[in-house]
Formats: C-alpha cells, structure tokens, sequence
DNA sequence: TGTACATCAGTGAACGCGCGTTCACTGATGTAC
DNA sequence: TGTACATCAGTGAACGCGCGTTCACTGATGTAC
C-alpha cells in the first residue's frame, strides 16, 4: 500500500519547497543574514503570512537549506572515497566527481560555502555538524583500504577532515570558474582542475609516506 | 623632518579608524551585506551622514577592512615560510604563528573567513587578490628551499596555494575554538594544534616524495 | 453516499520602526597676504 | 602677528520605503457518523 498524501499537506510540501527554492535563488547574491522574508514570499507569489506556517525565521528555513544541499551527499562519498582503481584514477575520479557536483548544484555549494563561516549561528552549526559526518564517513571508507593498516584512529580522522576541507576548497574554486565569462569558462574549469588534481596527489603521496 | 597631520586630517582618520573599529566588531555577530551604516555610525557616536565623508557605502567599508585585515600580513608570511630549522621545527612554528595570530586578531581573522565567500562581491574579490597575493610570496619562499629543486613553477603554485588555504582553514578552527566556553578552550585549542600539526606534517611529506 | 463539523494553509489590513539618502547648515581648521 | 576668506568634517531635520509581526478571516480539505 502506498502512502499518498492528502491534498493539503501535498500542496503544503510544494509551498515549502518554493519558498526553499525561491530563497536559495535571492542567495546567490547575498548572505542569508540579510535575506529578509517578505522577499521571499514575494518571489514565490504567497502572502508574507505564509512563511510562519512553514518556517518561524529566515535562520530556520537556513537550517532546512542545509539538510538538503548536504543530506543528500553522504552516499557520494562512499563511491568518492571508495577503494577500487589505482591512486591516480581514484584522485582524478574524485575531482571529477565534485566537478559534476558543482555544475548541477551550484546555488547548493555556494550557499555552503557562504554560509560555513556565515553570519547566522544555527546555519553554522548545522554545517559543521554536516561536515563532521562526512568526516566520519570518510574515515571510514580510509580505514577500509590496506593503505591504512597501521594508522591511528586520529590520524585517520585527520586525514578524513583534510579531504573534507579540499572537496569543499575545490568545489568552490569550481563555482568561481562558473562564475566568470561564458568564453573563458571552460579554460579555468580546466585549471581548477588540474590544480585540485595536483593537490590531491600531492596529499596522497603524504599519506602514503606517513608511517615511513 | 617628521611629517605631522594637520589637525583636521588627523581628527578624520580618527573618525575613519572608529568606523572600521565599530564595524569590525559588529561583524561578529553578522555578515557584512546585513550590516547597516546607521548601525555603525550610531556604535561610533556620530551623525549617520557622517558616514558619507568616509565611504561610499559598507561594501566600500569592507574593502577597507580587508586591507586592514590582510595588508599586514605579509611580512608575516616571509617568516612563517622562512627554510631556517628542519621540517617538523618548520610545521610547529607555523602553526605556532597562525595561533598567535588568531589570539591577537580575532575580529580580523572571522571577518576574512566569513567574507571570502561572503555576500558581497567586491569585498569577495579584495579578498581573492589578497589571497593570490600571499600565494605568490609563499611561492617565492618555496622556490628558496633546496627541497625544490626541479619543481615547475605550477607546481609550486600549486603546492603554495595548499599552504594559503591550510592556513586560512587552520585560522578559523582555532577561532572557534576561542568560542566555545572558556574552560574547555585549552583543551580545544591544543587539539586543533595537533590536528593542524599533523595535517601538515602530511602535506610537507607529500612535498618531499613529490618528484620521486 | 451524504451531511455536519473541525482543521488549517494561505490572506490582507494594520502597526510601529529603522533604514539609506538628500540637503542646507555650522563652526573649527587651513591658507593667502 | 593679524585679518579675511575658503575649506570641509560633522550636523540634524526630513523623506519615502520596506521590514517583521499581529490578528481575525476565508474557504478548501479532512473526518466522523
């Protein structure tokens, strides 16, 4: 038996997300701590009543923002990290990867990586509590290759953490390639990267190198 | 001969130097694309027109707290990069320096995190050009170390932009770690020490097995 | 199937408030002679 | 040193505007019988 949704909270869910999506759309030109409601109802086309019967605040419907840029992201990791291929192919499997993310997503990873260090608080812990997941997973997955054998749990969280942070570094050097003019589009997007690539190969050597 | 301000010249650059220190503190606990001129003025006690004899507008303002906030910096990198003492003496002292650094200048450190991929793109590019600034310098230092001999210049730009990020990344982990409540702030920041550590410890691996 | 009542997502008017910006001003400081 | 005029950092009133939040409401959807 399949569980369909009455017509109010179906109709409720689809102003929901319009007010989601409207709002990631007026973010990419400026931070969620100026974002003002009524802004947002006004490019959904609802009264600016309608927003209290989904969000209490701007900060909250931020919150909702994260868990689904990020909440949907932890099964990629497992095939990111994942431990079939040689080093190379693994590290330019990975770029790729988080350059696909980026193009499909872009107001996604904006957002985070505006947010991340951004002016509201519960938007900020909400992030990071994301991330640490992600850190947690990616530890995992380290720990499951043969190149691990000998390492500390922290050393492998290190490492985790030390991924986490260039994925995100990347994905948002990435964006900026978006952003500048169509024509020079493609070059930068090629520089970004074949410097990600570098860097990750570089940080691979190291762990290949850390119980030496 | 000392060359001595009038006493106008000097009473506005004091004005000037109120507004950057207001703002400065008012962006703890916002973003700059929220923060208002009236706000502003009102921390610093004077009319709010009197913010127009100072900048066009906060965006502008902003600009002038990148360069308070990264224009100083440079000297530091020269020391922080310098190819004096062995590896790991070379890891603690960076990390060393980059803590002193966020306990001296918190405000400034947050206000660079936060506006990197902040809402407002001039500010956002003030910050890139600073950035890609340092990354030259740290490059240029690189370039000193025996250890890279037979490096292309790519390839230390690409290993010193690690470093520039590492750093930034650092810095705003051991500003979080000063927000936390104060008893547990010892604890917190040794391990972000340790974590940062070995992180590059790692990387400066990854550079020595980099041509082998 | 039909009826009577309950629920509740979205409405629209109203509020008090702080915003950015304009303008003509003041009076201390600077300058020319 | 003194005088007469120019400069200009900071003032204070005024403006129109959009903000977040409250409230009682409407009417479609849901539910009980």
């Amino acid at each position: 038996m399949s569980h369909t949704l009455g017509i109010r909270q179906a109709q409720k869910q689809k102003t929901r997300q319009a007010l989601l999506d409207a709002a990631l759309g007026l973010l990419e030109e400026q931070s969620l701590s100026s974002l003002g409601l009524r802004e947002v109802t006004r490019a959904v086309g609802v009264a600016p009543t309608a927003f209290y019967r989904h969000f209490r605040s701007t900060a909250d419907l931020g919150v909702a923002l994260v868990e689904e840029a990020l909440g949907s992201l932890h099964p990629m990791i497992r095939t990111t990290v994942s431990t079939t291929g040689d080093r190379e192919e693994r590290v330019v499997r990975t770029i790729d990867l988080i350059a696909r993310h980026v193009d499909g997503y872009p107001a996604h990873v904006r957002f985070i990586a505006r947010e991340r260090h951004g002016g509201v608080q519960p938007v900020r812990e909400a992030i990071r509590g994301q991330l640490t997941r992600f850190a947690q997973e990616v530890k995992d997955e380290l720990a499951k290759d043969p190149v691990s054998e000998g390492w500390s749990e922290d050393d492998l969280l290190m490492l985790a953490h030390l991924y986490v942070d260039q994925m995100l570094s990347t994905a948002s050097l990435f964006l900026e390639a978006l952003e500048g003019p169509e024509e020079e589009r493609p070059a930068r997007t090629r520089e970004v990267a074949q410097l990600a690539t570098r860097q990750m190969r570089l940080i691979g050597l190291g762990r290949h190198h850390w119980l030496d």
